[in-house]
Parts: structure tokens; sequence; C-alpha cells
DNA sequence: CGCCCATTTGACACCTGTCAAGCCTAGTGG
DNA sequence: CCACTAGGCTTGACAGGTGTCAAATGGGCG
């Protein structure tokens, strides 16, 4: 029974409720979980701290597919695939939920565990329709930072470069950087170095360029 | 028991596996399954033609957030949310199977449906981090043509307007049209105005502009 | 025919990527 | 303690991609 299992699954979970935490582990910063391609083991809930899940193109080019922070699931995705898309990293120290998965030997599937995890799955599958897609650079990172700002528990520091939000965001380093001034000058953002202290989202410059 | 069910779960489904298609609906173009905002009431597939997904954001303004064609779940994401956060309408005649939804009186949650959902939810997250974020106008163009080109059932010409597709690939409409020109002129597309014949995907020019 | 809408094309401005250079901080070794 | 390095961060110059505005073309339908 995870005593911040509130954050994870948002109502309180009986114990009974078929949800088994196997392990939980801790990660140094650097290390992985799992490394892009290896065979899928298992879905993870990131208790505490950051991932960056990095995904190696067929050109070898890299690119940060997403940040992973506390109480969103780790490895959905390779469940139909069968391997792990991408490599996760923990950007920051990290503790992670390991999840008892239903075709574990002897096992049965619950049917509360497939709910919650599909409760869950919907949720991130929501949240990645709300792309900011369309949306100009600078609002794109005021977008990401106030994200990063209002789900990072306990608050750290950004724990990745402003490369790797470029990556993130489809923007170059130097556009984020740029954005990142702008927005302090509109008084927008405060924050100095990775210390991010106060984000303002969206307010909208008559005249802007859509896309 | 569908008979198309190979096309929507990839493998036979015995007519006990738990799966109950509780209504099979034929939408007229034009029509819509839900609005944006309704009540969650049920997750359906698409078995033919094509949904388009229409946002209106708190702006006003209105966005396409995806296209579903045959096979894949349409309103996964109001489970989580208890409302439809996008409109489904038929952008072409087309055909969608409810689905039982497990919490339905008197209907015990199914093992095998949740299951078969979860992985079906977890291909289309894994799909959505595949963003062609970060790819130029032209690239984005083809690989949308190219997918749509791959997975329209039966084939049908695009059922939706340029405009529409800038609004989903976050291109202006006039990005759209000079995207589709100039990979008419680079041989890579053989596309008259709604009927596509043929797409080449990624064919890499040296000094593209990456993004 | 006349209207409406989708599609296309052109001109232009600006956002953003690329290249280059410099600054700052942390860490290392002398 | 200080020189040195490496990597992250910042800034400037420039070009190309893309959005915006405007207008023309074409097709469907009353």
């Amino acid at each position: 029974m995870c005593s911040a299992s509130h954050r994870c699954w948002e109502g309180a979970i009986t114990t009974n409720s078929g949800f088994v935490v196997k392990r939980r582990a801790v990660l140094e910063r650097g290390t992985t979980l799992f490394q892009q391609g290896e065979r899928f083991t298992a879905v993870h809930v990131v208790a505490s701290g950051c991932l960056k899940l990095r995904e190696t193109n067929e050109d070898g080019g890299e690119r940060i597919v997403a940040v992973r922070l506390p109480g969103e699931l780790v490895g959905m995705e390779a469940w139909a695939r069968g391997r792990y898309p991408y490599t996760a990293e923990a950007a920051a120290p990290t503790k992670v939920c390991q999840l008892q998965w239903p075709h574990a030997k002897g096992c049965a599937p619950s049917t509360a565990l497939l709910e919650r995890l599909l409760r869950k799955t919907a949720v991130q599958l929501e949240h990645s329709t709300r792309v900011w897609m369309s949306l100009p650079a600078i609002e794109r990172v005021a977008a990401f930072l106030d994200h990063f700002a209002q789900h990072a528990r306990p608050s750290v520091d950004l724990p990745i470069t402003r490369a790797e939000i470029g990556s993130l965001l489809g923007l170059a380093e130097e556009t984020v950087v740029r954005a990142i001034a702008r927005l302090r000058a509109q008084q927008r953002l405060d924050m100095q170095g990775r210390r991010i202290a106060r984000v303002v989202r969206e307010r909208r410059e008559p005249g802007a360029q859509g896309r």
C-alpha cells in the first residue's frame, strides 16, 4: 500500500483493490529504467522526481519524446508492441513504482487493476491530444514550464537542458533560450537558471502570429 | 460477433471473449456521433468511413484534433473526465460499433474487454507520441496523406478540406496546398483533387531545414 | 447565370533554424 | 589556489520556411 497512492490514483485505494506494487525503485540521476528496444516487462508509475523519455531515430538522431512527472505512467506504450519504444532515464533522483502485471504467472488479471490502468492511460491519451502544436514558440515554452511547475513533486529545479526542452517541443535550443528571455521581459516568467518561481500561461499578445 | 473483427482487434475474437457490441450505427456525412461537452456514454470503434474530431477552443477557435479511421477507438479520452473533449463528426458515411461498457447495470466488467481496450488505447497512445512535430511542413503533409491512404477502408477520397488538414497538422491552409504542390512536383505524390493514388513518405532532401 | 465554397497562387513580413561566437559555472588536475 | 576544460547558456547575424493578406480560379448547385 503506497502512502502516496492518492497522488497516483486520485482516490482511496483499498488494500484489496487488486493493486499490487511489485517493486519500488530509486533511480539516481542519469540511470535508466529501461532502454529503447528492450523487451516489455512492466508498467511503472513515477512517484517522485522526473523521467525523460528519449528516442533514437533510425537516422541516429535523438529526440526527447516526453518527460514524466509524479503520477504519470511510463512504459504503457510498450505493452502492445512488446518492446519499449524509448529509453527512460532519470533526469533527477527519481522513485518509481513497478506495477504487478496481470499476466505474471499465477496471477489472474485483476479487473480493478485493469480499470485503473485504463483510466490512467485514457488521461494520458487525452493529454497527448492537447498538443501545443500550432502555438508560437514562446507559448509552447510557457505551457511546458507551467506544466512542469504545476506537476513537479517535490518542487525541483528543471532537470533538463534548454536543448532538451527544444527537442521536446520541436524547437531549436536558441529559440527556447530566446522564448524564455522574452517571457521574462514580458513579466510572464520568474526564473533564474533552472529554478522556476512563477509562470503565466497564454497572455494573448495582439498581432501575434498564430500558426 | 462482428464480421470485420479481425480488423479492429487483430486476432480471432471468440464469441465468449466478453466482447459485446451494443449497437452498430451508421452515420451520414456531417452527422455527429457526440458533441464536445456531452456526458460520456460509451467508447466506439470505427468500422468503416472516417470521423473527424473537432475541438472548440475557449477562445471560440476551432481545430481538428484528429481523424479516426477504421479500427481506431473514439471517445476513450472521455472516460476519465466524464465528458467528451471533442465533437466527433462523420467526414464520410461512417459505421461505428458502440462497445458495451463494463459499468452498464447488470454487466460485470469483463477482463477480456478491459484488456483489449487497454491494449488498443496503448497503441493509440504510442501513435500519439510519434508526432511529426519538428518535421517541415511538406513531411508532415506527406506523413498524414500516407497514413490516411494506408488506413482508409474502404479506399475513399480524402473527406476533409485542406484547411482542416492544416488545422490538424498545425499548418496554414496555404502551406498545405503548397506542400501538396511540391510533393507532386517531386514525384512523391499522385493525387488529383481529393483522390490519392500514391504517396512516398520521407524521401530525404539534402540541405532541408530540420526543426 | 449567380452564388458559395474549396482550392490555388502571389506578395510580403516575421518567426524560427542555422551558424558562429562569447560567457558562465562546475569540475578536474597541477 | 589557479589554470584549464567541458558543457550549458546566451547573443548576434543571416537565410529560409511559414503565416498572413489579397485575389484569382474552379466546381457544385439553386
